[in-house]
DNA sequence: CCAGATTATAAGGTACGCCTTATAATCTGG
DNA sequence: CCAGATTATAAGGCGTACCTTATAATCTGG
């Protein structure tokens, strides 16, 4: 339930256009039939408007719970990776158990005890919060350029695993060595191979240029 | 499930006596059907022992789950009243859904953040630890007597919540006032009205003497 | 020792969120 | 503009964990 929500908000990322459902099945690796399901009994109770054929976009209900959502999975990765210095990868997945599990007074303490903080140290904003204007996207990098991983966004399950087997993680500095039409070739901190990223997740992956 | 290896793990609380059915139904507030259902798919797995018309020990295999279970609660718990400054009562709730979620990686992170500490501060021992000798029970004290509690065991929900809406939570001074054949008359810190706790109740309050 | 209370177990039901299969509606490109 | 791909929807199923009702087995105290 509120996992749709948060997914309809990452993948929309700032946009806002109408998510495919197919966009979501693919999202949980669930059915189409079951989202479809799924979103007209969230449509029925009005966090989210469901436009046939098109997808659904969040109400202003839905979108407030999917901000709330999100923000306290900011806020527990960030404890998790900045005060119990876990990986980034399983504090992505352990935040995402973590972010149902909190009252306001937690979330509120938690944040506070964070230092209220504007950003993931390693990664996207804790909403309220806008995309950087900083940021770039390494798909429209040119060769040679380097910078620090921001954000991964959207932050699709399947992607995620993808770019984490390749320490492809926000925090890593990364340098450009070659852009093709297949992707692109880049040399991770330092790691002695090269990794290359195709087209597909090149789009997905924000940086700061240093 | 793993709610039900931590409700035998409370109930039996040290003494190692079969829990009976009636004693979880009560506890969870479900039907004796229910629990009867449950407890034979915990048997037939392995984590639990049924002795008919007696009720259930803990396997070796449910011990070891439970013990991490409660583990992870009291780390938690502990996290939200001590770094949080969580009230006691919403720590105990929120930590109880914590509790089920976290690898052993960030259980043990979280217990070194903490200190690895060998108790709650307010509270009973982060396992495995046994009861300290020192704890003395609420019902079995004289007059006048004066303490802090430290412990509300068996930790069975309703009476959580009793004791909570007066106040009668680890952490707190108390002096009892008069014991009776109903119970017991206590003040609590510095509060003006004493409070009655019924002998029912008074059995799971344990104290230091100061 | 047996009657009344517990406890066990069988039978059938509900809600949830996922599944598959199949058909209908709509969109889109050559 | 229509054929093939998407998308929608209907129908029926599954597992989980709870429920009620009803009957059977066992325990326990007077």
């Amino acid at each position: 339930m509120e996992e749709y929500l948060g997914a309809i908000y990452r993948l929309r990322d700032d946009a806002d256009v109408p998510v495919p459902l197919s966009q979501l099945a693919e999202y949980f690796g669930f059915s189409p039939v079951s989202v479809h399901e799924m979103i007209q009994k969230l449509n029925s109770r009005g966090s989210v408007c469901y436009h046939p054929y098109r997808g659904v976009t969040l109400t202003d209900k839905g979108e407030e719970a999917a901000m709330r959502l999100l923000r306290r999975h900011r806020l527990w990765e960030r404890f998790l990776t900045d005060v119990l210095e876990i990986p980034w990868d399983e504090a992505h997945e352990t935040a995402g158990r973590l972010e149902h599990v909190a009252t306001g007074l937690v979330t509120d303490r938690l944040a506070a005890f964070l230092g209220d903080p504007p950003a993931r140290s390693h990664g996207a904003p804790v909403p309220p919060q806008a995309r950087s204007p900083s940021e770039v996207c390494l798909r429209s990098l040119p060769e040679g350029a380097q910078g620090r991983i921001t954000r991964i966004a959207p932050e699709i399950p399947v992607l995620l695993q993808r770019l984490c087997k390749d320490d492809v993680v926000p925090g890593r500095r990364v340098q450009i060595l070659s852009q093709s039409a297949a992707g692109t070739q880049v040399l991770v901190a330092e790691a002695a191979a090269p990794v290359h990223v195709p087209v597909e997740d090149a789009g997905s992956i924000w940086l700061e240029l240093t």
